[in-house]
DNA sequence: GTGAAAGCGCTAACAG
DNA sequence: CTGTTAGCGCTTTCAC
């Protein structure tokens, strides 16, 4: 592959010349201008990004760490990350964790080598995992989890929000015995669901059963699980609605409530959380949150290019967008 | 941050003692390694990968370039590509062209600059797009999609056959008159699958109705638009099921006929294509064809990489990866 | 076994 | 304005 070198020989200047006209940051004549470009485009040149970066000690990528790329939620944030990654002509490093505390220090690790100029972290919901990201000295930005109270530079939906929405429209639907289908209690959205859901219970003075309060996972089957679970204690015990934390978990409680002729929303209610694809196709149209997710990645990546820009900033950048109530059929709109 | 050099200082050896012990490929004595290890503790130093790409012409990287980040059909795909450079200490720089021509050249020239090792394409449906990649000299494969009649190396899904095995399941149910719903022709995968649509029609001896036989492409809207089409010709002339090149269309076309009270399967049949996320949880559970892109990924990368170590094999590797039918309720089963 | 030194391709003083 | 040159941090001969 021709070099800069080869390039300045066949145009018969010099290497610095030749580097003014690529980066155009020096006043050339026409004349060489035009030689340069012509063995550019004789010899197919094309910059060393490599030895540019060895350089200028910039390398122009971003890591972004996930927790679980199969998951579709993800799916919009990154394409928000990668739209303004690109607008700043800098290249996203995908790493897929899948959940794997080993496989993340691995990631880690090899984003520090790589020397990426900035981490994006959506699989923080501990501080703990901070420390070695700290220790490294590269600019990070959490987004979509976050520790609890953490005080340093975060974007994130409004999870609390989005618990509270489901609460209050199951409320104007004069349901009050309302059963929470949470995650997993080390995910950071799940604790701030949950905290939701508790709060608008308790502003609205809805009895919270501990008994219609669940821990979980945001799985089909844990839905269909713990809906099972309802079921068998008797069809007289029933809580009025459901508020589940994710609309995988509302689809698994469909079928389990199907499968033993309870109907929804006739007998039961339920809302989802965070407005998947596909719900809307859904059995019974499902009435659910939706997560400005595209809009998260985007503030998230342009909040850490400005790190990047301005490390001594000292403001803290922290952002919680809000999600919106999507009402389709679940919920008993539209039939009572 | 730290340098080899300081490193080298510290421990009072030569930089190239600290290379060795670094890269375990030369014997170190106990005592200096020892040292050596130390001072990489105390200074907290990680190997600079782009000093380290610069001079060995390596970068360990991979770009992935895709035409539609939001398609969910890519989430199990790049996860496979993920989970086989991890475990070669390969890096995937994810690059989103969003179906646009400038993009894509924007980005493999990113690619290009960035001196990665090998490039996996998952949007050329025309050999046009590749003369640019192929004058990098980048080892590159197609994955997912490929020009008709492509000579070089690619792995995909058998898209014809996915056709056929729809066809052939809803000739096993008696249906004679079948509508097919393609999606864009300038896409090699909808080529491919009409391709076997209308082979699979005329090896049963079925005749293919010009005016059932629909172009488009892969969303749900369009699914809701040529359904809504055939029911405006008047419901006597409706088709007795439905090939329908994608699920999404499948789901708009249910729509479609659930809005003029036609019930799927009882009136009409559809059968779709890919088995997405939540297809079972679909108003009728959709029968359609699974793709095994997890594997496609995997057997992607484990042969990009195998280009790379090898360049010279002559052989080249063309895969076409078996669908399989997912029997549900949409076709009809479990209902006749 | 260990170290000195050249050089990967580029940028950015610094001279001229 | 243009060219010379010293590195960026690392690997890798090649001597000792």
């Amino acid at each position: 592959m021709a070099t800069m070198k080869d390039v300045a020989k066949r145009a018969n200047v010099s290497v610095a010349t030749v580097s003014s006209v690529i980066n155009q940051n020096k006043y050339v004549s026409p004349e060489l201008k035009e030689r340069v470009l012509k063995a550019i485009e004789e010899l197919n040149y094309t910059p060393n990004a490599v030895a540019r970066s060895l350089k200028k000690n910039v390398t122009n990528s971003i890591g972004v760490i996930l927790a679980d790329i199969l998951n579709p939620y993800y799916l919009e944030m990154v394409k928000g990350i990668d739209d303004v990654a690109l607008e700043h002509d800098f290249n996203l490093i995908l790493c897929n964790t899948s959940n794997d505390w080993k496989r993340f220090r691995t990631y880690l690790n090899l984003m520090i080598e790589k020397r990426v100029d900035g981490l994006l972290l959506a699989n923080i919901s501990d501080a703990e995992d901070l420390r070695e990201v700290e220790r490294s000295g590269i600019p990070f930005l959490l987004i979509n989890r976050k520790p609890g109270g953490y005080a340093g530079d975060y974007v994130c939906i409004d999870n609390f929000k989005s618990s509270v929405l489901s609460v209050q429209h199951l409320y104007e639907h004069q349901y009050r015995k309302i059963s929470f289908f949470g995650g997993d209690p080390a995910i950071s959205t799940a604790r701030e669901r949950k905290e939701g859901f508790l709060a608008a219970m308790e502003q609205l003075g809805l009895t919270v059963y501990e008994d219609l309060v669940f821990s979980g996972n945001y799985t089909r089957d844990k839905g269909y699980e713990l809906a099972k679970r309802l079921v068998e204690r008797g069809f007289r015990s029933l809580p009025e609605a459901i508020c589940s934390s994710s609309d995988l978990m509302a689809f698994g409680a469909y079928k389990a409530f199907k499968e033993h002729g309870i109907r929804v929303p006739e007998d039961i209610a339920i809302i989802g959380n965070a407005n998947s694809v596909f719900s809307e196709d859904f059995s019974v149209p499902l009435t659910t949150v939706s997560h400005p997710t595209y809009v998260m990645g985007r503030v998230g990546m342009t909040m850490l290019l400005d790190k990047i820009k301005n490390p001594t900033a000292a403001e803290k950048v922290q952002m919680e967008i809000e999600p919106t109530l999507i009402v389709r059929r679940s919920c008993g709109c539209a039939w009572k």
